[in-house]
DNA sequence: AAAATATATCTCGAATTCGAGATAATTATA
DNA sequence: TATAATTATCTCGAATTCGAGATATATTTT
């Protein structure tokens, strides 16, 4: 192929530039978001462990990394420094010991009833550039975004 | 206030899913392009530097920093990597001796040129899961969020 | 039942990023 | 001009994440 389409040439500065866009927006974001839950004494993995916990209840230290998409070594590290702020405690799994239950305390229970509210809220102030019509749309295209790129393309 | 208004409730409801779902489909698409990209021995920020300096020609290195979104302190550490393999060497400016400037050797721009056009091909198949016109969509989408989380809002 | 395979968690060392602060040079102010 | 403030780069130590591999337990296969 000597030359290319141009139509072909502009479709890929087009994804090219959603890349990049994406990338400078969710910069944008997660700084804003980092920032919020840093008044909690917490960071970004640490919450979203807890937030998790919250919603979905106790859950296997192994489950918790395929949700909050860390590997298991950072697992490990993140679950002990929870544990270290009492937040959260490790609980042995009766039928199957090579489990471990990670379980919010009380103290983390309480925490989480205090700031989520408030983390929400940030949230949403957070993402006020777009209405929430546009959000709709984004959210079903970001899923189709991210399904696909998972798939395989070899 | 004794109880929110329901709407006001599923609004920040759909805030809250955005942002899981634009970290979710993030970091499928990163790690995606990570893969791409480690063929040639690179990791993103390497990369991105050299794509700034292919693209814009010599840049002083703190000028690096604030387009590819680094802290100072990292940069250096990625120029250094990158003057060790060859790919970019510091030149001093001649008017401003605070400045060191990042330059492209010829090995870097070879291979730019090379794995470039490839680069952008392995994106614009990772981000296969939308169509054009949805892709112009969420640039537009994403520019408004990105410029209104970088907005003061306390 | 024994052997092989799979699963869950952890340890370790390496890579990457950051923030605070040091140093040197330049620009603005008194 | 001397002083103060700003700017560009770098150093250092800490935090976070990863992947490879170790260990213990459970499940599947022979």
């Amino acid at each position: 192929m000597v030359y290319q389409d141009k139509k072909q040439v502009d479709e890929k500065d087009i994804s090219l530039k959603l890349f990049v866009v994406l990338n400078r927006a969710m910069q944008s974001i997660k700084k804003q978001i980092e920032e919020d839950i840093k008044r909690y004494g917490l960071n970004q993995t640490e919450f979203a462990v807890l937030e998790l916990l919250y919603h979905k209840g106790d859950q296997p230290i192994q489950k918790i990394g395929s949700k909050v998409l860390i590997a298991s070594s950072s697992i490990t590290y993140v679950v002990d420094k929870l544990e270290k702020k009492k937040l959260i405690r490790r609980k042995p799994c009766p039928n199957d010991r090579r489990i471990t239950y990670a379980v919010l305390t009380e103290d983390g229970k309480e925490l989480m009833r205090t700031i989520f509210p408030e983390h929400k809220e940030a949230i949403h102030d957070i993402l006020g550039g777009v209405d929430i019509d546009e959000k709709k749309m984004m959210i079903d295209q970001l899923k189709k975004l991210g399904t696909y790129a998972n798939k395989d393309r070899s």
